[in-house]
DNA sequence: GTCTATAATTGGATAGAC
DNA sequence: GTCTATCCAATTATAGAC
């Protein structure tokens, strides 16, 4: 195996930092199974090591909070290793959030006007509590960066999620002129659903304080999109 | 007037930072006329000044990401000043996050079993949205310290909040018993009008890009509290 | 009470050997 | 690619004069 590492392999080998910094800078997407070589992959693998160790510490403790020291000795490797993989602390944390922008608007892609629109957004709803199930810290950390103003995502915020958000309104819209929604703004329905799910994970340690229980138990879970999906789809007076 | 300051006041006079730091742990809550020197106003309102800077940084850059001189510089004092009402850097987060409590808690206080739910669930609804408009910052920081677990308030959060949650669970659960309210978990309804209600503090950003407005608009306020009123109460389903 | 040093530590980032 | 050693900047906190 070793020796079918053909040109781009050896390539790469010869190039130190100013390559590995442009593979640094590439979205982690699917790559070209040319591209996909032995040396490539164990790059890759431990730089996603490192990114998963790094969401779980800025996701508690935030970029300050955060020591590189720490996300090396999470990812078992050293500090300066790290540094080999990412420049700096900076570009490790923009690279987390990257990969996060994706994971929080996949949902809502969802959402087109043939639908039924309770089905469409009681579908919707379990989706958002699964992520805050098993993935909360990712909604953790984009609620970080949210307060403190998003800095980093601003300039995705206002294209990407903006641009997504308008087009899923539009469907509520189309969803209401046919009568089969009661009349609500679009934008603020959508926030009502962001802001209840996300709640179960950002805020865990008050729901577990309160109730004493996680989404982690499956009958608590059942019960927690029940409920939300009642308070949506119902609302609360009585019938 | 100077002269007129008594005994107590000479007392505080000649003890220096064991009785200061005495006071520092003292909530700021109303104290005994007798007990208001003019120097120990001048005291609080520091102390106040100090806090108000250091709420306004610590909610948006967390504990870690906020350095003591940038609350000094903000309260317009000195750094080494500064330490001298509060002795380090957590006793002065920590003096921000207890005020905090109280006012979050505050609303819920208002529940009572012999009103009518939906108009206390709308009054509620608008008394959370005028706080996440004129306090966003208080919203905030509390978002924050949950986030990383609220290893501050955990203590308090395992008393005061589930007692006050619990008392207003029963309320909640009457209101459904006479038929009052639509067969909803207590637990559940507190959780979605809370996350519902800060979103558009904590998430103001996000907010802001999507929809280029803001609470401090009225008109937009008003808006949003109908919106949020009427999904939580007659819910989306079209009638 | 307030200020000017300054001590003491942490933590990000680099240099250079292997 | 990985490691050790080290530099350097930023900060917390204290000491001590006024």
């Amino acid at each position: 195996m070793p020796k079918t590492s053909g040109g781009a392999a050896a390539a790469l080998k010869t190039a130190t930092k100013p390559s590995l910094r442009a593979l640094a800078k590439r979205p982690s997407g699917p790559r070209s199974p040319a591209a996909v070589s032995r040396r490539m992959r164990q790059i890759e693998d431990k730089r996603s090591v490192i990114l998963a160790a790094a969401l779980g510490l800025f996701s508690r403790y935030g970029l300050h909070g955060t020591s590189v020291d720490q996300v090396a000795a999470r990812a078992d490797v050293s500090k300066s290793n790290l540094l080999y993989y990412f420049a700096n602390k900076e570009e490790l944390y923009v690279s987390v959030l990257r990969d996060l922008l994706a994971v929080w608007l996949e949902p809502l892609r969802g959402f087109s006007a043939e639908q039924d629109p309770r089905e469409a957004i009681a579908a919707y709803i379990r989706r958002k509590l699964v992520i805050s199930r098993d993935q909360p810290d990712a909604s953790r950390l984009f609620c970080l960066e949210m307060i403190q103003g998003a800095p980093l995502l601003r300039d995705e915020l206002g294209r990407e999620l903006r641009d997504l958000v308008d087009r899923k309104s539009e469907v509520v819209r189309a969803w209401v002129a046919a009568g089969k929604l009661a009349p609500v703004d679009p934008h603020h329905l959508i926030f009502a659903l962001w802001a209840i799910t996300q709640h179960y994970a950002d805020f865990a340690v008050q729901v577990q304080a309160i109730t004493g229980r996680t989404l982690a138990e499956p009958a608590f879970f059942e019960e927690t999109v029940d409920n939300v999906q009642r308070i949506v789809l119902q609302g609360i007076s009585a019938s």
